[in-house]
DNA sequence: CCACCTTATGTTAAGGTTAACATCATGCTG
DNA sequence: CAGCATGATGTTAACCTTAACATAAGGTGG
């Protein structure tokens, strides 16, 4: 090793004046860091991995990363892993069970000391690798009982059933939805189960299934927002609409806006998920609030937490949800009218 | 190792089997990829990187990644990279160079084939130690002579110059400048260089150093809103507003239309930079917009090539910028309203 | 002043992979 | 069928660090 020659000591007396200073006289010790500092020594951490069985890395895999909520739930992780000195290999799977499979895969050749997944949907051979390599996995944005370790997020179809709920509150009686279709919940388990709250709420409220609507491609605003603009004039008796995001959401309500329809005079409209976007559009998009920035800290925190005491338990954190009424439906009748 | 005994093939076989397909038995190789499979093997790639002296992994930098347009980019780079079997380590230095430091220090550590990083100030140390590892390097967002190496972004002081000159072209004369303050354009270089455009297009234009307001925290919405309401609401000869980012300049719409003033009729608003909130507010902010996503494929592209050709030169990409107009300014004397 | 402890440092081996070289069988050329 | 090219596989060593054990110098107590 180059520092050791420069400071006439061996490699192991080096790697004590890193890792365990107090092991090293303080005069060695300082002539190692001036020589470090000198020769710009950087420790190989592939060797120290090698060796120690430990890597510092945490692997995080997200569907996404632009735009969307997940950008939250990374900077909460990441400031999270930060400060513990740990850090982060990212990868986005693009709502794909198969990709993630293939990124998991890939990854766990850095021997990561943990793993944060998004949702519970994943391929058995993801789950088989995982277990395999023994490494302690924490699931984001859905708890349930199909969680394979840990997990911190909230319960999907409650959250479905909550903002259904409260369209029925404000008097809302023919209630569409405007859904991200079959293809994208086959894909999108949190997506599914949120649906399957919906039409629940539908039920226990005596209400038959929702007229359904079906988007193409629910990330994208102007065309969502077109589709479910067209499904409101085409379908004169509905009163009000669920959007299965608030991406379609707030094109609706542009949309409907360019087109004279009045929100909510004429028509409510909900979403699902409250990116920056759903309080800025006026009127403001009534939704269902994630703590996206919270459920990334307290992941990263479970993850520190087993790793500080590797027999805790798997614990499951249910960080809610709120669903936060804005100027795009009318008020719960009998309460005030949201700003 | 496991598979190599499972298979009764030496470890070398195995390593060729995966690296060098061809350089195996047809029958051979079969066998090892069952075992692989049946063992769920994942080879180390700390040992693999300790050996050939390439890790595979591309270190990233951004400021924040939160609700930016940092997280466009990333996603940018991570799609990119993924195609190239490249993984991504990120980071976030909060506008903070001392930390960019250290992330870097700690990154190098895992031997990176390539760097990408946000802006150029970064401090001494962090170029010696890219410089030493010898390790190829992309500064994103900010393309000018300072750059260390490759670059894809655009000028900054050019995009500060063309908004400015865009409201005089509008036929404001009294424009204000809601800016991000000092400190912040201490750390922010990009938003300083902006600065210097927009004061230069002023004075190229005839007139005086623009009235200027600093908001504490540019990144939140309804207090910058707030700020630069109040300074409208209290210099009534200003026309319009120039705010430093889109986060103000959204805000500042909302804030208005709350206190009764008109934008644009009453006065005029941009921003620079264009997340989707600045289309989504109404009316829409006219701003600055930034290929973010491209920049984030573009940077990667001219990393993977060089690391393709490790002789190829700096490659400077400007993906430049577009001014948008829309609602929140009047339209260009002569020229169609903005929608 | 010897046995023993402490402190500082050194030596050896191992971790998993692969480059480089070595070996061996097979088949082809002349 | 000797000589040699080809293809398939094996062996060795090295990449850099650190755990575990070893050594040496100095100090303590009886």
């Amino acid at each position: 090793m180059d520092v050791a020659d420069h400071v006439g000591v061996s490699a192991m007396t080096v790697s004590r004046a890193l890792n365990q200073p107090d092991k090293v006289a303080e005069a060695t010790r300082e002539r190692v860091q001036e020589a470090i500092e000198a020769l710009g020594y950087v420790p190989t951490l592939a060797a120290n991995t090698l060796r120690r069985e430990r890597s510092g890395v945490i692997v995080v895999v997200v569907p996404t990363i632009d735009q969307s909520v997940f950008s939250d739930t990374v900077q909460g992780i990441s400031n999270t892993l930060d400060k513990a000195g740990y850090q982060l290999l990212l990868a986005c799977a693009s709502y794909d069970p198969d990709k993630e499979e293939d990124l998991v895969k890939a990854f766990l050749g850095h021997r990561p000391d943990g793993v944060i997944l998004t949702g519970t949907l994943h391929t058995p051979t993801t789950r088989r690798h995982l277990a395999n390599a023994g490494v302690p996995v924490v699931e984001m944005w859905d708890v349930s009982d199909e969680n394979m370790d840990m997990a911190v997020g909230f319960n999907n179809f409650e959250a479905g059933y909550a903002i259904a709920q409260h369209m029925f509150r404000c008097g809302y009686e023919r209630v569409g939805y405007v859904a991200t279709g079959p293809a994208h919940e086959a894909r999108e388990n949190r997506a599914a189960t949120r649906s399957k709250g919906i039409y629940a709420a539908f039920s226990d409220a005596g209400f038959a299934e929702p007229v359904r609507m079906n988007v193409r491609d629910p990330l994208i605003i102007q065309d969502s927002g077109r589709i479910a603009a067209d499904f409101v004039l085409s379908h004169p008796d509905i009163d009000a609409i669920i959007c299965a995001n608030e991406i379609i959401g707030v094109g609706a309500i542009n949309e409907l806006r360019e087109r004279g329809v009045s929100v909510p005079d004429d028509i409510g409209v909900s979403g699902i998920g409250d990116a920056n976007i759903a309080a800025l559009v006026s009127p403001g998009l009534t939704t269902v609030q994630f703590p996206g920035y919270e459920i990334g800290t307290q992941s990263a925190e479970l993850l520190l937490a087993r790793l500080d005491d590797p027999t805790s338990t798997s614990e499951r954190r249910d960080v809610g949800f709120d669903v936060v009424p804005r100027g795009s439906t009318v008020g719960i009748k009998g309460c005030d009218q949201p700003r």
